[in-house]
DNA sequence: TTAGTTATAGTCAAGATGACTAGAACTAAT
DNA sequence: ATTAGTTCTAGTCATCTTGACTATAACTAA
């Protein structure tokens, strides 16, 4: 038997033809917020320069490639669009609702990065490549905004049980940067003195001897984070 | 463009196609021990009556077809091979790796779903589809074994936070039935009175008047679950 | 009637959490 | 140099949660 397939799209060939599979990825890093100054989360999107949702702004992704595993895949397409590597990539979902994209059929397995405020610095960003804030993004292609939306709300998740936010920060922290990483992720003041406390309980942390030079008050000591990533069942901590 | 793709598998031809996408589902009910006559997990597995793997076991599972989404491929494939509509049903993880199947690559989307007793008793069974206890499965087909024990996994993790026990139990049941699924799944035991304080401190635990009659001791009280299913993106839970 | 077993409520100490106070350590303004 | 302002940091205290345990209630079976 040999079934033959097109990627032209009539309806009969729609019919016949099986979903296509695509890669995309949510990418967070936090930036300075151009308001408050605070750290808020950003990710980056790609404007699409082809139809169907020409010139909207979408999640970077792209075909599977067939020599490459889902993560290599998602991994790939996030050093093409932006040149990141992150440090925390995760499966999402795989979303395959029917008229995700109208005219093909597209089932698309989503991951989810975080980048450490260094390398998100130097990512690449043009004309067709730009990073949004999160929380205030237009109307993107596809179903993009309610992806988006679910991978806010594991972050969150995440966030309130795992070790998760040191992966949005830089090798050496303060424990008001941890602080202001669950702020704004989580989105509610949180009391310094408390969650300090509840920090330096937990066995990952590490206290450096050095301390934060440079700032406006009194020099904060910094800490190391020395967990391990934690990611899907390819190496097993997801919940 | 017309590109054109073929089912049979040449090494040529493999480096062209797309990864074929399929849908398996992992299906958890609760059935008595042999041996101590306690509940523990059980699932259904399906023989394969062709290569790859022909005589194995493994996870029921098909194609995904035009017309369906992700979850009512999960849902029919589920009821054409056990004939199960089961309570609970969300997606557990898509599995990728380039050598899960020998000859063409695939891509499996895996649900998992929780049935009732008094459904898991009626399920079919037949020379090509037998319950195996979770715990003590032989070596199956593809990675199945590792995907069931990824389904494990999230399911211990779940039953930890969230109010996903019940989807394991009739509507009515004491709150006896609910520790033994408790220590079921998590493999260890459970104070009996501590556990009770916990569960009656959840809102969505409701106390009926009815008491269960037949047993050998004090009839203990039957309670109902008012919470919701809980479930992907789709309609948002998952941790 | 009694022994055995489960159901259920309660006690108590240890630990975690949230609200709060206070001193230490630094910078910037006077 | 002194002072005011701010953050860093440690600690207190009442409340809530948790795990180990005790005790009584309510039923069955001998």
């Amino acid at each position: 038997m040999n079934t033959v397939y097109a990627t032209s799209a009539n309806v009969e060939e729609r019919r016949l033809a099986p979903p296509s599979l695509a890669i995309s990825t949510v990418i967070f890093a936090l930036r300075p917020s151009e308001s408050s100054g605070r750290p808020t989360l950003w990710l980056p999107l790609v404007r699409r320069i082809r139809e169907p949702f020409k010139d909207m702004w979408a999640l970077p992704g792209g075909p599977l490639q067939h020599d490459e595993s889902l993560q290599d895949a998602a991994s790939r397409n996030l050093r093409e669009t932006t040149g990141l590597a992150p440090q925390y990539l995760e499966q999402l979902y795989a979303f395959g609702g029917l008229h995700r994209s109208p005219a093909q059929r597209v089932v698309s397995i989503v991951y989810w990065a975080l980048v450490q405020p260094t390398e998100a610095a130097l990512a690449d960003e043009s004309e067709n490549v730009r990073w949004f804030r999160a929380d205030r993004l237009a109307e993107l292609a596809f179903d993009h905004n309610a992806i988006v939306d679910y991978a806010l709300w594991r972050l969150r998740n995440k966030m309130a049980y795992g070790s998760i936010a040191y992966h949005l920060l830089g090798e050496f922290f303060t424990l008001a940067q941890v602080r202001e990483v669950y702020e704004a992720v989580l989105d509610r003041q949180l009391d310094p003195a408390n969650f300090r406390r509840q920090i330096k309980g937990t066995p990952e942390i590490e206290e450096t001897g050095e301390y934060l030079q440079g700032g406006k008050h009194r020099p904060p000591r910094l800490y190391r984070f020395t967990g391990t990533p934690g990611l899907g069942p390819d190496n097993r901590s997801t919940p």
